[in-house]
DNA sequence: CCATTATAGTTTACATGTAAACTAACATGG
DNA sequence: CCATGTTAGTTTACATGTAAACTATAATGG
């Protein structure tokens, strides 16, 4: 019944998994005063610079399965922030829009500058870059491993 | 309708949220057919090396809140992989430890440095540890900037 | 000693992620 | 033209995350 201490190993992946979840807590909390989840955000984000898009390439953009960005887009419908209407020329396809409500938050639009500046508070024009180049690799490292 | 194609802004959040999928999925996929979750290893892994913990411990050592530690308890109990039993001085506590089914797993204690082998395929010791520190800091930044 | 406060967990409600089954619509080859 | 296969999404089942309410136990101060 003696509780031993607990030492951290040095895993990258907790690591990563750390700084991912303050980052992501730093995000909601930044959010929520605007109503918005950060993937909510992240779908409008993508609405604003880039107009109209499928579900097909909204899930690509924010690297979750389509039937997590169905279900979100679902949510956002109920909550007057994107419409859903079908092709014309293709039934299978959904085009989501974002709406008049939804146009009311695009100051929004760079809040993930926002975020880097926070992120990056004491980082030389260097090591920011390093931090993307890094990251970069680890997910490629990742990616392929996976595959195999 | 028309549909353009979509611009990747330089976030480092989207980055750090990619990159930490992909691990996770490698690390999903490379613990899968031993039965068990990374969030499940992560219990185990802080059981063997450290004997029983209370959940609050256990909940600090894999970052997420005490309600999804003490359910992540109850399905591993459910599965046979821990058992809980209330501290005899201190009722309010609960101990948490590996059963022998989850001993037969232990090889897996090192799980983690498999992974950092993986994602650090092609980097030098100097980036290694760079991303470590570069990583920690950006969790120091965004804790921060939520305290404020 | 007892009322109040603090601590450790649990429960509930809900947003989100994955995987697999299902549906609807388009495309293709005989 | 129709059977078959492909593609785009949706639905369902379940694991996980957070937040807030709740419970049980311990500690503290009058």
């Amino acid at each position: 019944m003696a509780i031993k201490s607990l030492a951290i190993p040095p895993s990258i992946g907790r690591q990563l998994n750390f700084t991912t979840g303050r980052m992501n807590a730093l995000c909601m909390h930044m959010l929520k005063p605007h109503g918005l989840s950060l993937p909510q955000w992240v779908i409008l984000s993508c609405l604003w610079r880039e107009g109209n898009q499928t579900v097909g390439a909204l899930s690509k953009l924010i690297g979750t399965g389509i039937p997590a960005t169905s279900r979100l887009i679902d949510r956002m419908v109920t909550r007057g922030l994107v419409t859903r209407q079908r092709d014309n020329t293709d039934g299978r396809i959904g085009i989501v829009s974002a709406t008049g409500k939804a146009r009311e938050l695009n100051h929004l639009a760079n809040f993930y500058e926002t975020i880097n500046k926070a992120l990056f508070v004491g980082f030389s024009v260097e090591e920011r870059e390093q931090s993307f180049d890094l990251l970069r690799r680890m997910e490629s490292n990742a990616k392929r491993a996976l595959e195999q």
